[in-house]
DNA sequence: CGGCTACTTGAGTATTCTCAAATTGTGTGG
DNA sequence: CCACACAATTTGAGAATACTCAAGTAGCCG
């Protein structure tokens, strides 16, 4: 469980062009002609980068899940975000010298490293790559006002009820159930996002499964009634 | 208080150099050579763009200071940010087709509006500009992280002190007094921003100058213990 | 000077937290 | 393969923080 980062042991390994055309916000096969990817591979609670290691390259992850956990110098930190395959990880740090935050694997994962100055070369050469790493980022501050205000003026089941929803939908959008799935998660890193003590999840949970809107065993989760989460998750009680 | 929204009238008025030097995240003379400035002056509750409205432009605050609104469609809402002099306003918009949120002035404010396109096109020829529009998004997203760590681990009174040492910093750095200041938000505003209510700010406010830590009139703030604010706050001020 | 809004303060309530214990699942070594 | 230790999760009871409802005060604008 106490990691290795992920800089040091790594082989470059072109990938299929496939991929690039599949996934990711970035995803599109102009980058590879510029930008040489390493793929790394991480075990569950490996991290991919720490706070505080020189800033070098942005990630894609392409298999498994992983988390973001912001840090303060006096010791409180909170996850802000899980990454599934797709997702651009490491925007957060751009500009400055060193990452701002720690992103570790919830499981085996893998994800692709974009070294940064040879993409701002590309990004220079290819505007269309430039336009998409800017929405990117746009995108990125868009998901976490979302997650603000969810956070700001939603009690504790429907928040945990929108966090279900919005996996729901990230699993849809990559071709799996969006009714049921594995929590990637423990209760703490889910706790933690939401800005609940994992016993506050716990009991939510359960109260979710005696309304009859999912059943849950430990990390499997079935959504049973996903018009009934939303009314929920969007403001009015359930009857 | 409602709001004639920005766009309508306008007149094209070139500022002077020594601004655009001065202030911003995005502040270089090189901006001026290829895009047109246009400038807005705002009265408190005006609204500098609403959701919904077609993007075109990011704006530059010059004068006062205004708040971003984000919604749902459910009705909820909560402010996401407090906008001064220097800061760039709009990019979470930046990749669609409408505006996100709404950004409306608290007071008698002055943006500049810098129009998109135009400003893609600079940045396709000066890289400098691209790079600091980049680090502009990435900031923006810091900051965010940074407040959902401060509201999802911080009581009700550190979020406060939390809040009126971020206000102190940034006014230190446009070159005001960061221990006597004037809030240019109500407590309803601030409340929503720190994800509380109105009263409860009111009563943790008087707690402060209980405390001795600061001294309040109505919105007129003075910082009496800074050090002490920063033991409460968590040590660190928010950026 | 009214009438309004913004702010403050009080009292009781409610949601969420804290502390504690029980339960279940997981991995490891015998 | 089983027994055990350990981690994750669930559940309970009481406490605390922040909320709701309500009233009162203070500035502000016309």
């Amino acid at each position: 469980m106490n990691a290795a980062t992920a800089f040091a042991p790594t082989v470059p390994m072109p990938a299929p062009a496939s991929f690039f055309e599949a996934i990711g916000d970035i995803g599109i096969a102009q980058m590879r002609e510029h930008v040489p990817v390493l793929r790394h591979k991480l075990e569950g609670g490996e991290s991919l980068y720490r706070a505080g290691q020189p800033f070098r390259a942005l990630f894609l992850v392409n298999v498994g899940c992983l988390k973001t956990c912001e840090l303060a110098d006096d010791g409180r930190e909170q996850v802000t975000g899980f990454h599934m395959r797709g997702d651009l990880v490491g925007v957060e740090s751009i500009g400055l010298a060193a990452y701002a935050c720690d992103v570790v694997a919830l499981e085996s994962s893998e994800a692709w490293e974009l070294p940064y100055p040879p993409m701002l070369a590309a990004c220079r050469r290819v505007p269309e790559l430039q336009a998409r790493l800017t929405s990117a980022l746009a995108g990125e501050i868009r998901r976490d006002r979302l997650w603000m205000l969810a956070l700001g003026t939603l009690s504790a089941e429907q928040r945990v009820a929108a966090f279900l929803l919005d996996l729901a939908e990230r699993h849809a959008r990559l071709g799996f159930s969006p009714r049921h799935f594995i929590l990637r998660m423990g209760r703490l890193d889910m706790a933690s996002f939401l800005a609940l003590k994992h016993e506050t999840v716990s009991r939510t949970l359960s109260r979710l499964v005696e309304l009859g809107l999912v059943s849950v065993q430990r990390r499997e989760v079935n959504l049973v009634d996903v018009a009934g989460l939303r009314r929920l998750a969007g403001g009015e009680p359930v009857h």
